[in-house]
DNA sequence: CTGTTAGCGCCTTCAA
DNA sequence: TTGAAGGCGCTAACAG
């Protein structure tokens, strides 16, 4: 027994309240409630300084344990180091905010048993919302819950849950991509992508880049990913006489991350030798070289977007699921300046 | 009324696994609990298949309004933005997690009145201890959150709080660079700091610079501050005729990147014409010019001590309140390489 | 308008 | 070893 749980045991309750303003329990709950114009101006006053006084703080827990409202939204990411994965929390944060709610936050670092366990654990506590950035290696578990409370998918979607999803436009994103480098005079193109492993963004981004290839006949492009074996396979792209001048494209903020440091190996005229487009926008992005070209995601606003959905569902909306696409913005820098050769 | 409350209200209970297994609530407790050993195997193994079979989860909010214990830890983060933070909270998430507790993680985005909201909220969600990154400018209320249950400072102390402290060394860290930059032959230096604004580390290393500057014939220092006057500060320094040569010592990551940016407007040779080297370890170190030299925090480790701190408060431990202050290591790249001149 | 009365889901004596 | 009963802090009928 130490002095902590003592004094938690001694914390200012609403019967205290209640006693030292002479009323009742129910008043006093009427008074931090919605049920405020209920009370006469004098009983009011009175609850008022009792909680002033005393210094009163309703328990959450027992609220929520009573009205089934917790006001706690969970959420999950799969990567909490992936400055995408902070904005878009950061985003999220500020509108439980705003309305009221708190935010619970848990990392998987891309762990499955993680994610599980912290699923188990974001439900104990009768979260009323789930945010969900998952690997999606579970959607069985993820169904289960889906009973429970109404979940938005951010960024990656899951087979068979039915649920809001907020992410990228990612076939635009990738068509802004092609046109950018074509018209900077860009013809022979990497994509270089996180390994796919089931996810629904990195999918789309490449399969859109295989298909608008087609259409594109200026063009030619092939598809890599980060990993061992990246150095080798951009070292050949380089190398390997081609269709015209070369560029990279960076499917997500790692994937530049990984590029530029492979570049730096290959001791690359950042970025005389070689061109760079980067999905995700990231801070040093202006500093590297003469500059990252970027295609930046409206993290904030899909943030707040996904609070938004789960904010519709909780108080009723039973539409169909939908998905909210958003498109980039193109950040030009000097990794895509036009080619004067 | 909406399907998920309604799904909420019909979640399964303690009753429900109790009735399943032919037992009372007291029994379903004592297994979920740590009185497991008093049950009968033959009891013991009729709950654990009525809970498999009902996926029976228990209501954390329950218990801990029953016992006082949530197994929550909150953590008031500054600036949620800042790497250091997120790396720092990725130590503490992970802590939390091996010891069966969960984070509610709140970032004040350096507002005050957002942290007097957050703190409130936590203190409402009966959070078990507190892991805080703070403003400090109102100790009076972290006073007497204080009087509720523990508190870990991180980074910065907050006057007449008597907690715990896990912060980094930094009369030892500016020694570092110090003797790292007069090794390498700089002799004329440039601290660059966010505006001060109470926050202790950040007095530390200023206070530590100019104090061992003084140790150091050798040396010359002044002291600026990131913001609007940054880029005539660096402007300055760089062109007025010194005492040797010249190094910029960023007391930490988001001053080395608007030293970066400055220096970069100012068409420096990144970094020939002009040393660096900062506070913090930021992933885009490497890749900037020839690399930044950085003393890297050991955050992942600072965040596993400040629950450590909070775990042996929580069973008991007053003993006086300590300092932990880690150790930087230097990370030597480019932009501190040995002048030849 | 206000107070009384039942619980929310769980834990913890106290008996049996 | 097990069960019954009371209560954690709060809200939601129901009376008055």
């Amino acid at each position: 027994m130490n002095s902590f749980s003592a004094a938690q045991r001694t914390r200012v309750t609403m019967l205290d309240v209640a006693q030292r303003a002479g009323v009742s329990k129910a008043s006093v709950s009427r008074f931090i409630g919605e049920d405020r114009a209920l009370l006469s101006e004098a009983i009011a006053e009175r609850i008022e300084r009792a909680i002033n006084d005393l210094g009163y703080r309703p328990n959450q827990m027992a609220r929520g344990l009573k009205r089934g409202r917790t006001r706690l939204i969970g959420m999950l990411v799969a990567d909490i180091r992936n400055p995408y994965s902070i904005a878009v929390m950061h985003g999220v944060e500020t509108a439980c905010r705003l309305h009221g709610y708190n935010l619970v936050v848990c990392n998987t670092d891309r762990n499955d048993e993680q994610e599980r366990q912290h699923l188990a654990a974001l439900r104990s506590y009768n979260i009323e919302g789930l945010i969900l950035n998952t690997l999606g290696h579970d959607p069985d578990a993820l169904l289960e819950l889906h009973q429970e409370m109404p979940i938005v998918l951010i960024d990656r979607k899951v087979e068979q849950l039915h649920t809001d999803l907020v992410g990228l436009d990612n076939a635009d994103a990738v068509r802004m991509a092609l046109e950018h480098l074509e018209q900077q005079g860009y013809r022979d193109l990497l994509m270089v992508s996180e390994p796919v492993d089931g996810t629904s963004s990195r999918i789309e981004r490449i399969q859109s880049f295989t298909s608008q290839l087609a259409a594109r006949p200026a063009l030619r492009g092939t598809v890599v990913k980060t990993g061992s074996a990246l150095h080798a396979d951009i070292q050949t792209f380089l190398h390997t006489p081609g269709h015209g001048p070369k560029a990279l494209f960076c499917a997500n903020g790692l994937a530049a991350l990984a590029c530029t440091q492979v570049l730096r190996e290959l001791n690359c005229q950042l970025f005389a030798d070689v061109g760079l487009i980067a999905l995700d926008d990231l801070e040093w992005f202006p500093l590297v070289g003469s500059g990252i070209t970027a295609l930046a995601q409206p993290t904030q606003q899909m943030g707040a977007s996904a609070f938004d959905c789960l904010l519709k569902r909780l108080s009723g909306d039973k539409s169909a699921a939908r998905a909210l696409n958003f498109a980039p913005q193109l950040i030009v820098r000097g990794s895509t300046q036009p080619l004067t050769t």
